[in-house]
RNA sequence: GGCCCCAUCGUCUAGCCUGGUCAGGACGUCAGGUUUUCAUCCUGGAAACCCGGGUUCAAAUCCCGGUGGGGUCACCA
């Protein structure tokens, strides 16, 4: 066992400015997984200081999209609910002369005529990062920069600071692109005489063309990929492995083998690409280890309506045809394709037949046709009627009579499509009554 | 542009710290095989150390420079 440490306290902290990004996900991610690993404690705070363009509905969204994933925190704070410990530190930094109130004309349109601005003691600022190692930085060029509007508004390096502080955050685990923000945050720390917590920058993560990741890069938000019927738990899995591994060759985790499995060192340094293939991938193993009952609610959950309002639709052959669903789709969302390119309605209605498409490559109809006639007559005594009892029917005389001529006019009058599952799977899936009926049915056709 | 960060197959990456294994795995891709078709599955292949110096018997690994990419420069967060 490892010595007991120091309480671990992480945080995540997105401002309700706009949905939830895979991005901003892997960063609570691996907030929430240093935090679990650790036994300490992961903190949600919304960054809500500017009233503008902060929207109740991103909060929801955020809320959602982390409650999906999976990934749960142990307190909620709102910095506009805060004002109050905001004031305070900032009274004191101007007591204290680290602050001064600046009488100047406001940026905006308006009255207000003053800002404060932070004394830059215009030196250079040196802190080791988990992930990168000794960065410095000389603050000279920040000038006096502003932490405040007013005494009442406080902006964000301000509220950052005196929220790690308050809330006793250990290890600040953000993006790259808050490495530059960082010395900032270490002056204030430093005026105010707080300690000065942990950093680790990760990698961003990048669109194919290595450019960072947007809308119209497709989809970014959590939520289209809930809707695109992603599994929660592969893109967790997905996200943690961009710009992260577990030093050995496996690939596929829960999201407690994750928090097992985490650690900082492991971290790299270059950004990643989100590469959407790998995410199908990661997604398809994950379907793969689903019990039926889920498998189930997830196809149907993304089953057209039109499909479940045909006459022969029924629960019964839904549950026989979901390891073909299955082995076709990489998400859920694609059940809607399959649906789209006709491959699923068959099961629940009588398919349309080509006459001329029943026959094997150079048959004639009269040969399909005798198969056919065969095949009824194999078919009907078999119990029970599965897929290998099925097949043990057919197989001796489809070898004999050439497997193609007997199995593809087999298949064809099952199905009506020229690619579909095998002839005993669709067997099996249709039931020895149905099956035996589309047989005779394709037989008369030939007529 | 200033400052900061980064750099291994097309992509995610192992290896780098503690120089010396045909630079390993996965996704994708290509070729075979299984198979009536599609899908699955199995086997195999192609595919990378950004460039240039230096240190060293030996450099993907250490050092310097270059190039390239990214981030950041708000009274946004």
């Amino acid at each position: 066992m490892q010595k007991k440490q120091e309480s671990v306290v992480t945080r995540f902290a997105p401002s309700p400015t706009g949905v939830l990004h895979v991005g901003s996900a892997r960063t609570a991610l691996f907030n929430f997984l240093f935090a679990r690993k650790h036994g300490g404690k992961f903190i949600l705070r919304m960054e809500d200081t500017d009233k503008k363009r902060s929207k109740r509905e991103y909060d929801d969204d955020i809320l959602e999209g982390l409650s999906w994933l999976g990934i749960a925190y142990d307190t909620l704070y709102r910095q506009s609910e805060r004002g109050n410990i905001y004031k305070k530190h900032l009274e004191k930094l101007v007591a204290n002369g680290y602050a001064y109130i600046s009488k100047e004309e406001s940026k905006e349109e308006g009255k207000r005529s003053e800002v404060v601005r932070f004394k830059n003691p215009n030196r250079k600022v040196a802190f080791k990062d988990i992930v990168r190692g000794d960065i410095e930085f000389d603050t000279t060029e920040l000038g006096n920069f502003v932490i405040a509007k007013d005494m009442e508004t406080p902006l964000y390096h301000l509220a950052v600071v005196v929220d790690d502080l308050d809330m006793g955050v250990t290890h600040v685990i953000r993006g790259e692109d808050g490495i530059s923000n960082t010395p900032r945050q270490i002056l204030i720390q430093e005026a105010l005489g707080a300690p000065r917590p942990l950093y680790a920058h990760i990698p961003l993560i990048l669109a194919p063309d290595r450019s960072k990741l947007s809308k119209r890069h497709g989809a970014v938000s959590v939520v289209e990929f809930r809707e695109k019927g992603y599994l929660p738990e592969a893109l967790v899995n997905f996200l943690a492995l961009i710009g992260w591994n577990p030093g050995d060759e496996r690939e596929i985790f829960t999201i407690d083998e994750l928090i097992k499995e985490f650690s900082l060192e492991n971290v790299q340094k270059g950004g990643g690409v989100f590469n959407v293939g790998k995410l199908d991938w990661v997604n398809k193993e994950h379907i793969k280890k689903l019990s039926a009952d889920k498998l189930k609610k997830n196809i149907i959950k993304h089953l057209p309506d039109n499909i479940k309002k045909l006459d022969g639709y029924n629960e019964r052959t839904m549950e026989k045809i979901i390891p073909i669903i299955v082995e076709h789709i990489n998400r859920f969302g694609e059940v809607e394709e399959m649906a789209e390119r006709g491959e699923l309605g068959y099961f629940f209605e009588r398919p349309e037949y080509e006459k001329e498409k029943i026959a094997w490559k150079e048959d004639s109809l009269s040969d399909a046709k005798r198969h056919i006639n065969k095949i009824v007559g194999l078919l009907q005594n078999i119990e029970p009627f599965t897929i290998e009892t099925v097949k043990d029917a057919i197989w001796d005389y489809a070898t004999e009579q050439g497997r193609g001529s007997v199995l593809w006019p087999m298949r064809y009058a099952l199905s009506g499509r020229s690619k579909s599952p095998d002839p005993f799977t669709l067997s099996a899936a249709l039931g020895k009554k149905e099956s035996i009926e589309r047989l005779e049915a394709a037989s008369r056709a030939l007529n």
